[in-house]
DNA sequence: ACCAGATGTGACACCGGTATCATAAATAAA
DNA sequence: TTTATTTATGATACCGGTGTCACATCTGGT
């Protein structure tokens, strides 16, 4: 905590109630908008205030009304154009009703999750959206929710906890995406996260934390299921976080054997890592190795091929988890609703057909 | 069910201070962390605290204090990953210092950045890190400052404002970029920004509200005076807002003469639709046109050949911004420092010699 | 044992608004 | 004209903390 600025106090509704004339109450009820005043009160408040310089004091009034203008937002990351796209939404629907946004970054790290949380609401935010980075820790969430102050969830959701979440339809696009690959012959895929885990690799959708990968994984258990393919083992390549990290990663995934013949990026950040690790190893795409990555960000369409794409309309994301909360501060008390936005995949051109096993 | 119609009366001091029988005052001591308090005191009072799940309401610590936990940061457009990064940056460096962040966007508007500045105010905010979109419109800030509320200026700058400013030196490395350019055979250069004009060109760097790009003009200026070569006219083509406008600004380009042999681009987005652009009409880089773009975007080192940039490291300026603010806000008050941060070129591929101009 | 200084504690005013209520003035109804 | 209603206004108690101050208690020095 900082010290706020010279002792300079500030104009208050009283200092402009005696420059007009009128009890400090007249003079609130004019400048707050509320309650009752004569034509000529209001006129000589509204002058002196202009005249003064005055500026309300939003936080005396929160605190008196209960109510605070603010709403609070935890991201993984600003950084990914993913959750920036999608904060962009929730800003320009909530300042269209008069909400301010403050942001936050976990990291995708709990700690840094509940941290915040717990900042924003002893600011006293009115409502929260939380894409939460494990979807087995929401304790926090669940007492936020039970002292009152409604949450949306972005991107991720749980069935434990009762709030609105909007989330892109993963299981259903892992599915279509794994068939579309399957159409092409591919049988061997794996999935590369910059989700961190001790082993690198992991085998069960039980250990991801983050709803909307466990999600697609599930969905490619069940498409390789349908289409009679034993079920991949350990196909989750995770800590891709940075170039060299990738790289490592693809050494592997070039070495493992049978061969993996298409790679699934689970964000833009890891799909552009493959794209240089491949592309600096000469792996062609997609005549070697196919590569779909998820969220259709600005530099799929600069490669050349240009990227094949899950398309995630962040903003829409953004736009839909703000209305929900907007409409929760307004008294709606119906059931939790999930909203699945559909996220259909572009093929551009990294998807070939799978080169024949040796 | 969960009743959501009580009456959230949130737990106080007050209601703490009774479970551990102890006065109000002890109790808000104990807690807030100042004045004295016997061990037996504070103990009983922690105990009572964590029993019932009090959080402290920084609201009203903020109203009594006067100082609030807050500083607000306004940039053109968190989307862009030019302010992403900063916003970061800022985000980073300020929760360490135990502040938090309000981000708003100013769409590049005037008017939106007044209205954002007057709500930022409004709630009280320790200081401010703006990003002004016209550096002859700055009312706003300067008034801001008056009223004791620190500002620092974040890539922009103004002679007229008593603020730090943190900036990339844009005038020197647009220097360099020119100069690289002709050593290359470059004479004719044209500047594409998303900034928007009723004409479409701009001539005087006058014109120009964003003070980064009005310098780097000045350096064109100056560069081209210094190599002898006449000041180009009208070389900055504004509008490039999308695909399609920067289509039609690449159309114009192609047909100018004498003949146009590289493009800079203002910013990373604008940067990827001119390679778009390029690509799509057929222009090879940068064997036909030469292309260097502000800003190391991710997309920057997927293209092949990948492009080259002015590097803003602009993690650092978010960093180093906020960093003079928090020194502002701990009674810093010495002389406004101007802070330049160096941008270097980085030649990558998109810079060739200059076609023969027939 | 006695007083100085340090330590602990509670009562209460304050921050800048909002909201309630009683009263005063203006208007309508009887 | 009198009473009932509406409209306008000011006094004042909040909201939930902080911070001042007076008083009480506990040291310790001589």
């Amino acid at each position: 905590m900082v010290d706020m600025s010279t002792k300079k106090s500030r104009l208050t509704v009283a200092d402009v109630a005696s420059a007009a004339n009128v009890s400090k109450a007249t003079a609130a009820r004019v400048l707050g908008g509320y309650g009752l005043a004569s034509e000529t009160a209001r006129k000589a408040v509204l002058e002196a205030a202009e005249r003064l310089g005055y500026q309300p004091n939003d936080l005396a009034r929160s605190m008196s009304t209960g109510r605070s203008g603010l709403i609070g937002v935890v991201v993984g990351d600003i950084e990914n154009a993913f959750f920036s796209l999608a904060v962009r939404g929730i800003s320009d629907t909530a300042r269209a009703a008069g909400l301010n946004v403050i942001i936050s970054n976990s990291s995708e790290q709990i700690t840094e999750e509940r941290e915040m949380v717990s900042v924003l609401l002893r600011q006293r935010v009115a409502g929260l959206i939380v894409a939460p980075t494990d979807a087995r820790q929401l304790d926090h969430l669940k007492s936020a929710i039970t002292s009152g102050v409604p949450v949306v969830t972005l991107d991720r959701w749980s069935p434990d906890l009762p709030a609105d979440a909007v989330c892109g339809d993963d299981r259903a696009s892992a599915i279509s995406v794994l068939q579309h690959l399957q159409g092409a012959g591919h049988r061997h895929v794996a999935y590369v996260t910059a989700m961190t885990s001790r082993s690198g690799r992991l085998a069960a959708p039980e250990d991801v934390g983050i709803s909307a990968v466990r999600e697609r994984i599930e969905g490619f258990l069940a498409a390789s299921d349908q289409a009679g393919i034993p079920p991949p083992r350990q196909m989750v390549f995770t800590n891709a976080t940075d170039d060299a990290a990738t790289g490592r990663i693809v050494d592997k995934v070039l070495a493992e054997s049978p061969r993996i013949t298409a790679l699934l990026a689970s964000d833009s950040l890891v799909g552009a890592r493959l794209f240089r690790a491949l592309t600096n190893r000469g792996v062609r795409l997609p005549r070697d190795m196919s590569l779909v990555s998820w969220f259709d960000a600005d530099w799929t369409r600069v490669t050349s091929p240009q990227i094949s794409v899950v398309d995630q309309p962040t903003y829409l994301f953004g736009q839909r988890a703000a209305e929900r909360l907007i409409r929760r501060l307004k008294g709606d008390t119906t059931e939790p609703l999930r909203l699945l936005i559909p996220t259909p995949l572009i093929d551009r051109g990294t998807v070939g057909p799978a080169p024949r096993c040796l």
